[in-house]
DNA sequence: GTAACCGGTATACTTTGGTATAGTGGTTAC
DNA sequence: GTAACCACTATACCAAAGTATACCGGTTAC
């Protein structure tokens, strides 16, 4: 019979894929993380995201948008500009952002002091 | 004078992206979240990673290990098995793997009754 | 001898994510 | 007229991730 652990672990790991099929790439979850801050303008998103190209955060905004995950609005000014945000569900993404950005600190510190080897659980 | 919330943008995404230099691609999450729930032989772990190549998963355990986040032992049986199991440090990605596979129950909820749009926060 | 086991590896290929650079249209400022 | 603004787009290219398929060595079972 079927190892009963082994549908568990399935069952596990298909929702964490269809997650993660939504924000995949380099850069979706930096985007969200600034625009969760607060929203901005397309030039403010591309200075306050470090190293992205504009035409990655715009393909990477569209996929967004299409997801339901930012709000993009078109103000009537000269020259055009627009403001993204994230919505109400892009916010629901702040769990894993910030479970995300605390591994991160820790893993830097474990990086800089490596004979301390802080374990987070 | 720049904006504050720049910087404090920037310093919320640095360790965001540190983080997902570790764990980015399509396998990584989903065979240490196999791990997380028990450890495994190479065939066991092949078997309930749904959709992966032996050689993508030899190959992200290799980097995985070389990490730090994923523990490999040789046993001497004929034939050679070896058996692979998260480490304390990997295990401390715990709360980025359950996160995401809440929001992918809540997504996947979501995509089953558009009409009830849940939002998580 | 053949097949099976395990844990891979080799090779060629495809797909995808990402980059670099130049350019766009409509408007305003100088 | 030129430059600047904004928010992109076009094009060519690159690199990396990932896949498909065949194969490997050492051992055991039949």
């Amino acid at each position: 019979m079927k190892d009963h652990k082994s549908d568990l672990c399935i069952n596990h790991i298909l929702p964490i894929r269809d997650a993660l099929d939504l924000i995949s790439g380099k850069w979706k979850i930096p985007i969200i993380s600034a625009l969760c801050i607060h929203k901005r303008r397309f030039k403010e998103l591309h200075r306050d995201v470090p190293g992205i190209t504009a035409k990655m955060l715009s393909k990477e905004l569209k996929d967004l948008e299409v997801n339901g995950l930012v709000k993009r609005t078109v103000y009537d000014t000269t020259p055009v500009s627009v403001e993204y945000a994230v919505t109400e569900y892009g916010l629901s993404l702040n769990p894993v952002i910030y479970a995300l950005r605390d591994w991160g600190l820790k893993h830097r510190e474990r990086m800089l002091h490596p004979e301390e080897k802080p374990v987070v659980a």
